[in-house]
DNA sequence: ACCTGAACACCGTTCAAGT
DNA sequence: ACCTGAACACCGTTCAAGT
């Protein structure tokens, strides 16, 4: 079979389904970000209108949805991945919030899709469970447990709030000079703040204000506190 | 002057301005939600021509940026309006949380809001000074004080990360009783622990899972775990 | 069973034109 | 200086029609 004939198989046949619009809705959130997710887009990154996606999804929320599930999808899989569990709870919670957090650097839009779904992705119900089960079988009582959850909040999906993203980069302000000297009276302790850690750590190549680094000191401070209790 | 003389003078007059833009922005998104928002229905409210909107801001994102000025600025006014701060850095700071959250359960589309702007609003460099100078002040280190900001988040405005919105009542599910065994069989951590977490606040009117005690306690848990540090 | 064309009711925004 | 009408390039979705 020549190159093109098979191509042009696969142009005709390849037939549409729930499964081939979420890739590549999935795809396109990576490269393009979550807004270029649009009905008329996904459908023509698959040759083929529009409309031609109702049949196989009720309608754009549901293609959100499924992005939701997937992420969530593949937390799972790459905790089974990994060597078997830790023994105690905190390690093992640790363990699996960092797994979640390298999930969700690989797919920056997943934090926003997650919390903005109004009804709960129905996959996180498991997820949850797993994260109990943990928490009870380390010999932690449901009510700690249900604390647990909440302090946890989002660290177990790998997102801590991180409120704003990167500063886009660009913005070549020109007299940045005098913006400094301004912020440095009206916002003392805040640009002593930003100097003092630019100093300490000048030879880390992170620079400061690491965000790993912070969501593992959270994380840590969080799990310190919990164990405290039990 | 009759009724009508007025508010005919009212309608011919009271000049469009980037405030009255803002306000009706505000109500519109308090009264029906932030989808509510659009150039068309901004103006609308206001009698007036989409286009018109235009002369007194640079577009639709312009009045988002304003609107999470506008929540900043409540939270800031909030606080200023209580007696003198507590000395100690963990009452002060836990206190302007609770008031933030206080501020936001008025808006509940202020946390999307906020943490959607990809560029800092202003006005927040001047909030985290304010906490950063209630740390420095209470004898923290500029870099336990670092740590703190990223520890507590968006605790400071009010939010924790509430990762789901209230289960959008309705949903007249007939045979729950079915789902529930199903769930017993499939999920038995999470349903024991709301078993046991709905037995021990049978009396308590606002029932298990009361957000506002769990935003309390993870509060507790960060602030009492970076007191053990300074 | 699966896909499409045309249409509807919305968006944000531009631009020339009105007063 | 301030506001508007018409138009552009998008949305999600419905519905009758094609194969």
């Amino acid at each position: 079979m020549t190159e093109q004939a098979r191509s042009s198989v696969r142009a005709t046949r390849e037939p549409l389904s729930r499964e081939r619009v979420l890739a590549t809705a999935m795809r396109l959130a990576d490269a393009e970000g979550l807004a270029a997710v649009t009905m008329r887009r996904v459908a023509a990154e698959l040759g083929v209108e529009a409309m031609s996606l109702y049949f196989h999804l009720p309608g754009k929320a549901s293609i959100i949805d499924g992005l939701a599930e997937a992420i969530i999808a593949e937390i799972g899989t790459a905790i089974r991945g990994q060597d078997t569990e830790p023994h105690d709870w905190q390690r093992a919670l640790r363990r699996r919030c960092l797994t979640a957090r390298e999930v969700m650097l690989h797919h920056r839009w997943a934090p926003g899709v997650i919390s903005s779904r109004s009804t709960i992705p129905p996959s996180l119900y498991a997820y949850y469970e797993e994260i109990l089960a943990i928490l009870i079988g380390g010999g932690v009582t449901y009510h700690l447990a249900h604390q647990a959850i909440h302090a946890l909040g989002s660290m177990v999906l790998g997102f801590a709030q991180e409120l704003f993203s990167p500063p886009a980069n660009g913005d070549p302000d020109e007299d940045v000079g005098a913006a400094i000297a301004e912020a440095a009276t009206l916002l003392p302790h805040l640009t002593t703040m930003v100097a003092a850690e630019l100093h300490d750590n000048q030879d880390d190549p992170m620079g400061w204000c690491d965000s790993q680094t912070e969501f593992e000191f959270t994380l840590d401070l969080i799990l310190d506190g919990l164990a405290r209790h039990a």
